[in-house]
DNA sequence: ATGCTAACTTTGCAATGCTCAGATTGGGGA
DNA sequence: TCCCCAATCTGAGCATTGCAAAGTTAGCAT
């Protein structure tokens, strides 16, 4: 609403909106801040009112990122236990939210800066660690941990390799989201 | 030599040194060419005659990251043939090269479009392959090269993860980077 | 109505990557 | 040995960008 307004209405979640796309479309390059504001038509400085810097914005974003791949982990472990089905969403989460996902695992993203990140990254990983605790229900609780580092690890891992263009032709025959999800879970259902 | 010179003598990798060491001293910022033409008492757009492009610059440090890494595990191979062994050392040097470490899988360095980049890259994976074609001789091709790629990620993934600081101190009790690494190790030497 | 405050604009600064035209120099061919 | 030329480097300048500071606008409570 609003449209030629001084006061735009929700300047804050347009420009989160704005910038999510423009990494969709465009996953490599870095969002600018003015061209967010230009494209909003608003003023160069304007978003500065709602994140003091452009670390806050791309970390807001992150948040936002976290809170959807947590509504995919979700959805995936509606109906069935396989922990391939979780490994799947995971990594199609990756793909389908390419720029998002690198953001949300970039060097500029600090946990330790923000207490809402840190507990919605949180929230995805227990999401992981109930899973491997339904999985391997006699497993210890140190052998759990490390069950749980381990899942997040190669499926990180292998998400990252993949969404960077890291797995190549000759590296495995089938490349796709599934065979590479599958891989990880058979990883993880190893021996106890 | 030539201190003062007009013609500095070797700009090219001085300029990679000082970009390195850059990059090792804080792993968080991004050098910049004119504070590193400034530091070696060049003009701003010295550089330039050496690499087009900021990111041709940095397409060059990955490139000796990636030999420096093959080196390493190279070494590590040297003595023992136990997998572990070899995750270690490639989780120490993305601890110890933190900075060139993220570059060399940074979102902007691509293979696809440097020719050195995965000659080197694809040498540090051949090291790996090998690895696991010893470890597992009996494994089909096809066996082998799944395996591989789980290792890749694994290690990959868990590396990614502690040096972007997201392995907390209730992930995981003993976070080192040895223990990590028996865990990457003992992940992958599952059942055939 | 009146003020208060958040939202926004204007102005301006500094850092950065990069281009282009020109100066310099050292090494290789005459 | 001389000279030229191509590689190297300088200087000026442009565009983009993040950000700060001060002023402006408008909705809202009193």
């Amino acid at each position: 609403m609003n449209e030629g307004a001084y006061h735009h209405g929700d300047l804050r979640s347009a420009l989160l909106d704005a910038a999510e796309d423009d990494l969709q479309r465009s996953p490599d390059a870095v969002p600018s801040i003015r061209a967010l504001a230009s494209r909003l038509g608003v003023s160069a400085t304007a978003p500065h009112a709602h994140f003091r810097t452009k670390s806050d914005l791309m970390t807001a974003l992150a948040v936002r990122g976290f809170e959807r791949l947590s509504l995919k982990l979700v959805a995936a472990r509606h109906g069935t236990e396989d922990l391939a089905e979780l490994a799947e969403a995971y990594m199609t989460f990756a793909e389908e939210n390419l720029g998002l996902y690198r953001l949300m695992f970039a060097t500029g993203t600090r946990l330790e800066d923000d207490e809402e990140l840190r507990h919605v990254s949180r929230t995805a990983y227990d999401l992981l660690r109930k899973a491997i605790e339904t999985a391997f229900p006699s497993a210890t609780e140190s052998e759990q941990k490390k069950r749980t580092l381990a899942a997040w690890g190669v499926v990180h891992g292998l998400a990252s390799l993949a969404a960077e263009g890291r797995i190549s032709a000759d590296t495995l025959d089938d490349r796709s989201t599934r065979h590479l999800a599958q891989l990880a879970a058979e990883l993880v259902g190893g021996r106890p």
